[in-house]
RNA sequence: GGUCCCGUGGUGCAGCGGCCUAGCAUACGUCCCUGUCAAGGACGAGAUCGCCGGUUCGAAUCCGGUCGGGACCGCCA
């Protein structure tokens, strides 16, 4: 080893002791004479001190030094003197006296600040990702995941779970994301695809007698992405043979009680987790993942405006739509600009429009006051639940489309106004999901997952008759009001899958092509199994209270999906594509 | 595919029709300094305001386009 220590453990009972430190230059403070060098590892600071009297050649090397080279000292620990220890610093009761100062190699002028937290332009942070990593935050932020993800690792292993790799690459399926491929050689004009999960492939590991699996699993979605999604996921992936809903639940749930009691910032606002339905979700919230850190439920107000001569309620009413609306407590002086803002919010999720009631005083103000009553207006007060200074927001629309659009406007009301209870996480359990949704075609699709199993015989039976009704046993994880992931009892019957498929319009031919060979395995002594899937990435940006997951992972790339690191990604030369039996007919991008 | 915000010395910001010969902080360079720890002091260098075009007597500032970054909608089983 070129060091004998590290930057951050030496103490004052060191002192005397002789060492050798390898580690960067964090802060260089010349005092003409006398020189100090924090120096700055992984591991933490240690102040370098060098005197032109007592270290005269430790002393010259130090006055060429600057940020960020990377210097070999050898020195000898010294308790500082009375009145200059640093309580900042962990090292802070002694300095190491330089007697040589190798440097181990020069550093150009970082681009962007090492030793300071300013924000700085994310195409420069990943272009210099090196750079950025030696910073506190980042650092911070890659020792967090590995220590989340190395807990969860151990929690599954000590409970019997095998940790096992599934392939990369695989077939291609189009449901769902659309898939990342990889062209073949060996079989040219074939491709592989990257898995989006390894959803088929832990199914399969269960009907091969693994029993209970464990994967801190990469996926891969091309699919445009956002602050919290990016191309390459990581999730912990889990599946177990021989259970029911409430056993994968329970363990995922002890699992993040455990994380976040250690790893988080704040405290649980309550275990065990509380549960909501799919149907009570929406009906209080207005989404499938409620953030319910604050109130504001989502009320119904139908009944409050079926007389009404106001034709959008009264019309919808007769037709069997529903009038939602959230209360907007003391935001009655809300603006004309404001109320027409959380219309545009309410639009993009169907909302034809939103009605606003402000209930100040004696006085309802409303666009459309003059086509209610005053009675009228003391019902939709007193069935909304508003009092005196209270804003009612209201959409009528199909039951589906006012829940979704009055629960947006909910969510993007509580970051606007900060209503969320800022000291805890809340997390929660969402089950049992309806197993499949209405496609814009009319027909049906899987609301989250082909495999998830009917969550009783009944609804085993009610997916050929009546598929609308039919609930699955999925579960989804929330916290915050974010979906860290979802799981279910898998179909384990050929028979029953298959009858899944065609419910969604997918034959048996088209079934046994896409999906053979876990149809096949279905046949051959399948085990009842279910299972979830968790997003570390969310996780740890939940953990660490960001606001993107960009910056969980080690080498990031950019909203539209541009690595500057690399240069990635980038074309291929014409023997790379002869080889690969592809032809590129898209002239590359500017970059 | 679409909407919105941003782009000014290395970095982070200010300036938003003429007072700009572009300001501040910090970093950077040279010098002074033996107890600092965001060291201090003095001096200095560094940007034709992302790019192209337009409006105007005059553009960092207004308009259009384009490129790049970010937030969001669509999309994300």
């Amino acid at each position: 080893m070129l060091r004998t220590h590290t930057c951050g453990e030496l103490r004052a009972v060191d002192a005397t002791v002789p060492v050798i430190l390898c580690a960067w230059v964090h802060r260089r403070r010349d005092h003409g004479d006398l020189t100090f060098i924090d120096l700055r590892d992984r591991y933490g600071i240690t102040q370098i001190v060098a005197s032109a009297k007592d270290q005269p050649e430790a002393h010259a090397a130090l006055k060429d030094v600057r940020s960020e080279w990377v210097l070999r000292v050898h020195g000898t620990v010294r308790e500082r003197p009375a009145g200059t220890r640093n309580d900042k610093l962990a090292t802070g009761e002694i300095e190491v006296v330089a007697s040589t100062v190798e440097i181990l190699n020069e550093a150009k002028t970082p681009p962007f600040y090492v030793n300071e937290e300013t924000p700085v332009d994310e195409n420069l942070r990943w272009k210099y990702r090196y750079v950025d990593l030696r910073r506190e935050r980042s650092k911070d932020l890659m020792r967090l995941r590995h220590e989340v993800t190395t807990f969860i690792r151990s929690f599954f292993v000590e409970r019997g779970f095998w940790e096992i790799e599934t392939t990369m690459m695989i077939r291609s399926d189009p449901t769902g994301a659309r898939d990342f491929v990889v062209p073949s050689r060996y079989y040219p004009g074939k491709f592989w695809a990257l898995p989006q999960s390894p959803q088929q492939l832990k199914q399969i590991l269960m009907i091969g007698g693994i029993d209970k699996y464990v994967q801190i699993a990469r996926c891969f979605r091309d699919e445009d992405p956002r602050a919290d999604r990016i191309y390459e996921l990581t999730q912990l992936d889990v599946e177990m043979s021989f259970v029911e809903p409430k056993d994968v639940m329970s363990i995922t749930e002890e699992c993040y009680t455990q994380v976040f009691e250690r790893f988080a910032q704040k405290p649980l606002h309550r275990t065990p987790f509380p549960r909501l339905t799919y149907d009570e979700a929406m009906r209080r919230y207005g989404s499938d993942r409620p953030d319910t850190r604050f109130g504001m439920e989502l009320v119904d107000l139908s009944e409050a405006v079926r007389g009404t001569s106001f034709a959008v309620f009264k019309d919808a009413v007769a037709r069997g739509d529903v009038v939602r609306a959230i209360v907007v407590a003391g935001k009655a002086g809300a603006s004309r600009k404001d109320v027409d803002g959380w219309a545009a919010v309410a639009r993009t999720k169907g909302a034809k429009g939103l009605v606003s009631f402000a209930f100040a005083g004696s006085e309802v103000r409303s666009p459309v006051a003059k086509f209610f009553t005053a009675e009228e207006l003391e019902r939709i007060r007193t069935s909304s639940g508003a009092t005196n200074g209270d804003l009612v927001l209201a959409v009528a629309s199909d039951d589906h489309t006012a829940s979704a659009s009055i629960g947006t406007l909910r969510a993007h009301l509580g970051e606007e106004l900060h209503l969320a209870d800022a000291s805890t996480h809340h997390f929660l359990w969402v089950h049992p999901f309806p197993m499949f949704e209405r496609t814009p075609g009319g027909g049906w699709t899987f609301s989250h997952n082909p495999f998830s199993g009917p969550l009783s015989e009944k609804d085993a039976a009610l997916v050929e008759t009546d598929p609308a009704t039919a609930y699955s046993t999925q579960y989804d994880l929330v916290v915050d009001g974010n979906e860290l992931g979802g799981g279910s009892v898998r179909i384990h019957s050929r028979a029953l899958q298959e009858k899944v498929f065609q419910v969604m319009g997918i034959s048996k031919e088209e079934a046994a092509t896409r999906f053979g060979a876990l149809l096949d395995a279905l046949e051959y002594g399948a085990p009842p199994e279910g299972g979830i899937a968790t997003g570390m990435d969310r996780t740890v940006m939940i953990l660490a209270g960001l606001a993107s997951a960009r910056e969980t992972i080690a080498f990031p790339k950019t909203q539209t999906g541009y690595d500057p690191l690399l240069d990635a990604p980038a074309a291929l030369d014409p023997a790379q594509l002869a080889e690969l039996g592809l032809k590129v007919e898209t002239k590359p991008g500017p970059r």
